[in-house]
DNA sequence: GCCAACGTTGGC
DNA sequence: GCCAACGTTGGC
């Protein structure tokens, strides 16, 4: 048995919340449009857990935990020619994005903010509380994320 | 709403 | 391959 990775991922709570996700259940990852991005989830493995962040709200933090439930999922919204994540360059033989499936654990009794984050944890321990850092997939080291889920 | 910090694009 | 211009993210 191997120990899963530990992982952050952002979403707006107006596009998508903890708790649309706690209504869905199960999520697909898709619009992601960053290429950090998409190889940090080719690098994930079924199993690990992922830290669910509200960003761009007040206040910006974790507000529950998922886990990898699939792999290697073709995007499809990028064939969507209605969807905002539309990429007319990516083409069906060769799909430039993919994504994870996800499924929800649990929403945090209150959240975890950025501020509290910051007291917490210095930038190297969590990359998030970084100046300047837009990635909305992020690894989470293995000491910080067991720190993590003793206080969501 | 402002703006710093990035990532991407495209001319050269 | 450089880099200016532009677009986006996201905290504040």
């Amino acid at each position: 048995m191997t120990e899963p990775n530990y992982w952050l991922m952002k979403s707006e709570p107006d596009a998508y919340s903890i708790d649309t996700l706690k209504n869905d259940g199960v999520t697909l990852w898709d619009g992601i449009r960053n290429y950090q991005a998409r190889n940090f989830m080719r690098k994930m493995n079924k199993g690990d857990k992922v830290f669910f962040y509200h960003s761009n709200c007040k206040p910006p933090g974790i507000v529950g935990l998922m886990e990898v439930i699939d792999l290697n999922i073709v995007d499809p919204t990028q064939f969507d020619q209605d969807s905002k994540y539309f990429d007319p360059k990516s083409k069906p033989d060769n799909p430039r994005w993919d994504c994870v499936k996800v499924e929800y654990k649990f929403k945090s009794d209150k959240i975890l903010s950025l501020p509290e984050l910051k007291i917490l944890f210095n930038e190297d321990e969590l990359l998030v509380v970084k100046k300047g850092n837009r990635l909305s997939i992020l690894p989470v080291r293995n000491d910080t994320a067991k720190i993590l889920l003793e206080k969501i």
